[in-house]
Formats: structure tokens, C-alpha cells, sequence
DNA sequence: ATGGTCGATCTTCGA
């Protein structure tokens, strides 16, 4: 099964884009975040014909936004939480049916946070982490994960090498100790498995992620690892490839997130 | 230390 996540920043504008992902990913699921786009205005059709028969979206006026598109028949989740009660659209969970039984899919687009990383004065930054620690309670009550792939924009690089440069991002929201320490709680929660971490070795840069406002991402290359691909551990075994999109940063329009998919063996 | 760029929506907010 190959699972790809990808922070579109707006469906609607970059739906050609889709057509571009599906030619070089080729993905069975294609979990995306900040789509932007109210449920009655979700291109649906046009995301079918890429060939994507089975179509799942959260979304709200202007901000957050989640959706699922499936070659694999699912059906969604019904009871999962309405993390920190905002009915905000930041995640969707689907069982897919796939031929060997069925598979847990979780898309999540956590909180970023904002600028200022201090929870008594910056509520975004509040609603993160409280946003994390429901999604590790949450992991916690359920024990082990088990036949699950959880993916999405979690707006955390954990590790040394998921920043480019470590030292300068300490006290940056995406990369402070307390995130970092909070992504760990909730990987532990769920015995998650870091499946690009699989692929790729820590002591290697490892980005899917570029900032706008950057003069040349590309020649600056100043990345961060903010989309993530988990899997439980019966499925670890079975992690079969990788591929970050990086092309997909110098893309006419493009995001400022890159596709990144996981083949595994289910 | 600062400011840089996007997208949605409506002049500013969130990223």
C-alpha cells in the first residue's frame, strides 16, 4: 500500500497540482491538510477523476482543513475526539478495507503554534501543545497501536537533523525542547514507529518543508521535517520505501510542504 | 536583529 501525505495550502488552488502527485507517487491514499475549503465548496469531482473513487473532507471557512482520497474503499471513523472541543477540522480517521482486512488511518494537521513559544502568553502556542497532549491521552487510553498509519502536517521537527540547524531553531516554534518532548510523549503513547526515520539514518538532514519566505529555498536549503508518516508496530516490519516530493518545492504554486509517500506491506 | 512570502478573505489573519 502506498500512503502519501501533503500539506496542499488550498485545494482548491492547486488542484491541478494533485494530478502532478498522482503521476509521481502514485498513491493508493493521499491524506492532505490545510485544504481551506468548506465541505459544500470541496472539488470532489475533480479530485475523483485523478482516480481517487473514495473521497473524505473536514474543512471550514478559510483555515485548516483535512481530507482523505483513496483508491482503497474506507469508511470514516464516527467517534473520535473534537480535539480541545473547536470542531476546527484538523483531523480525519478512516478504516480502509484493504485485501488482507482493514487498516486505521489517522490525517492530522496539528496546531503551529504561532510565533511566540510560551504558553501564558501566546494561546496558539497553548492550544499546541494541549492540542498533543489529547492525541497522546487519547494514544494512551488505547494502549499499543495496532494495524494504524497515522500521517499529517504535525508542525514538529523533532530531531536534530529534522532542522537545518539545530542551535538557531531551539527557540523556534516547531523545534523547542517542550514540542519536542511532547511528539515523543505521543509517539510513546501509541508505540508509533517513525517510518521516514526508518528510511532515513537520524544523523542525516532530513526536510519537507520550506519556508516562503526564503530567498532561494533551494540554495539556502533551510528545511524542517514538519510532516510525518507513523506507523504501528505489526506494520514496521513491513515498511517497504519512501519518497519526499522535494521536486514538488519548485513547482509552479507551489506548497510550501512537499508530497511525502511510504510504501508498506499490510 | 530583522524581515522576508504566501492564501483566503476582505484589510487583516494565520502560516
Amino acid at each position: 500500500m502506498r500512503v502519501a501525505t501533503w500539506n496542499i495550502n488550498s485545494v482548491r488552488l492547486r488542484l491541478p497540482l494533485v494530478g502532478d502527485v498522482v503521476r509521481d507517487l502514485a498513491p493508493d491514499v493521499l491524506c492532505l491538510q490545510e485544504t481551506k475549503c468548506p465541505d459544500d465548496l470541496f472539488p470532489v469531482e475533480g479530485l475523483r477523476a485523478f482516480g481517487f473513487e473514495h473521497i473524505a473532507h473536514r474543512g471550514m471557512k478559510g483555515y485548516n482543513g483535512v481530507a482523505i482520497l483513496s483508491r482503497i474503499p474506507f469508511t470514516v471513523r464516527a467517534d473520535d475526539p473534537n480535539w480541545c472541543e473547536k470542531g476546527d477540522c484538523r483531523h480525519l480517521g478512516v478504516t480502509l478495507a484493504t485485501p488482507s482486512g482493514p487498516v486505521d488511518l489517522h490525517d492530522f494537521y496539528v496546531p503551529a503554534g504561532g510565533d511566540i513559544a510560551d504558553r501564558n502568553v501566546n494561546v496558539k502556542f497553548a492550544h499546541k501543545l494541549d492540542f498533543v497532549a489529547e492525541c497522546t491521552a487519547w494514544n494512551a487510553a488505547r494502549g499499543p497501536a495496532r494495524r494504524s498509519v497515522l500521517v499529517g502536517d504535525l508542525n514538529i521537527a523533532p530531531l536534530e537533523h529534522d532542522v537545518w540547524s539545530h542551535k538557531q531553531l531551539l527557540d523556534v516554534v516547531s523545534h523547542t525542547p517542550v514540542e519536542v518532548e511532547a511528539i515523543a510523549a505521543w509517539q510513546r503513547a501509541g508505540s508509533w514507529h517513525d517510518a521516514l526515520r526508518h528510511f532515513v539514518p537520524a544523523d542525516q538532514k532530513l526536510y519537507t518543508w520550506w519556508s516562503y519566505r526564503a530567498r532561494d529555498w533551494e540554495a539556502t536549503d533551510r528545511g524542517r521535517r514538519l510532516d510525518h508518516v507513523w506507523v504501528s508496530p505489526d506494520l514496521a516490519a513491513g515498511l517497504h520505501s519512501h519518497t519526499i516530493l522535494k521536486a514538488a518545492r519548485g513547482w509552479e504554486r507551489a506548497s510550501d510542504h512537499v508530497p511525502v509517500l511510504v510504501e508498506l506491506a499490510v
